[in-house]
DNA sequence: ATGTTGATCTTCT
DNA sequence: GAAGATCAACATC
């Protein structure tokens, strides 16, 4: 039986690692701001065997992160315009990893405010889904690849952390991913774990399908 | 409170 | 050419 430690839990697959990652703390130290959140909401992707994985159509240039060791950042660009940031799992090469969708701020909160040009709001939206979290973090692509699990421990420059995983899972919620359709959508993968009360937790949305632009 | 739409661009078909 | 692991603004109730 494995004891809990960190590594342990990362080397789980992304559907049991995500209840673990509840509660934890991610921390960025980047552009000379240290911002710390704790995660309140999470869905896992199980790489080539998941549809709604970006790692269903095998490996490209753009997810090739999600096939590093565990504890890398995988930071992909969607949208045109929005960032989200997932911790790869699982063995080696598997492609499993958990998006971090929502967390509350502990430490930072003026960074997080400046980066994403909200002065106003109250605390519990602005780290209040996946491309919100990213930004506010100052997740970019600078950040794809690289690993959660080295402190900096004097050393300069950016750099990620990940802490304080649940060695027992803090009560939680799950159920339907948000924003994936088709197959990997619905009921059939309830993928998405969240701490129930928790204010900064987004509601639920059905992946609405766009209508065609002109 | 809930629903609709534009923004904006990379990736894959 | 179309869809996408989204968000913020706006419309309507």
């Amino acid at each position: 039986m494995g004891s809990g430690t960190r590594e342990e839990l990362l080397a789980l697959d992304s559907v049991r690692l995500a209840p673990h990652l509840l509660g934890a703390l991610v921390s960025s130290f980047i552009d000379g701001e240290l911002v710390v959140v704790r995660l309140t909401e999470v869905e896992a992707y199980n790489g080539s065997s998941d549809p709604g994985s970006h790692a269903y159509r095998g490996r490209t240039p753009r997810n090739a992160a999600l096939f590093g060791p565990p504890g890398t950042a995988y930071v992909y660009f969607t949208y045109g315009m929005h960032h989200c940031a997932n911790v790869v799992c699982g063995s080696d090469g598997t492609a499993s990893a958990v998006l971090m969708r929502a967390g509350e701020v502990l430490a930072g909160e003026e960074a997080v405010r400046a980066r994403r040009g909200n002065s106003t709001a109250p605390a519990h939206v602005l780290l209040s889904g996946p491309a919100r979290l990213a930004q506010g973090l100052g997740l970019g692509l600078r950040q794809n690849g690289t690993s959660y699990l080295r402190g900096t421990a004097g050393e300069p420059g950016p750099s990620l952390g990940l802490e304080n995983l649940a060695a027992i899972p803090l009560a939680h919620c799950r159920g339907p991913r948000t924003g994936v359709s088709g197959e990997g959508g619905g009921e059939a993968y309830p993928y998405r774990y969240w701490l129930p009360g928790e204010p900064s937790v987004s509601p639920y949305r059905r992946a609405a399908p766009r209508r065609r632009g002109t």
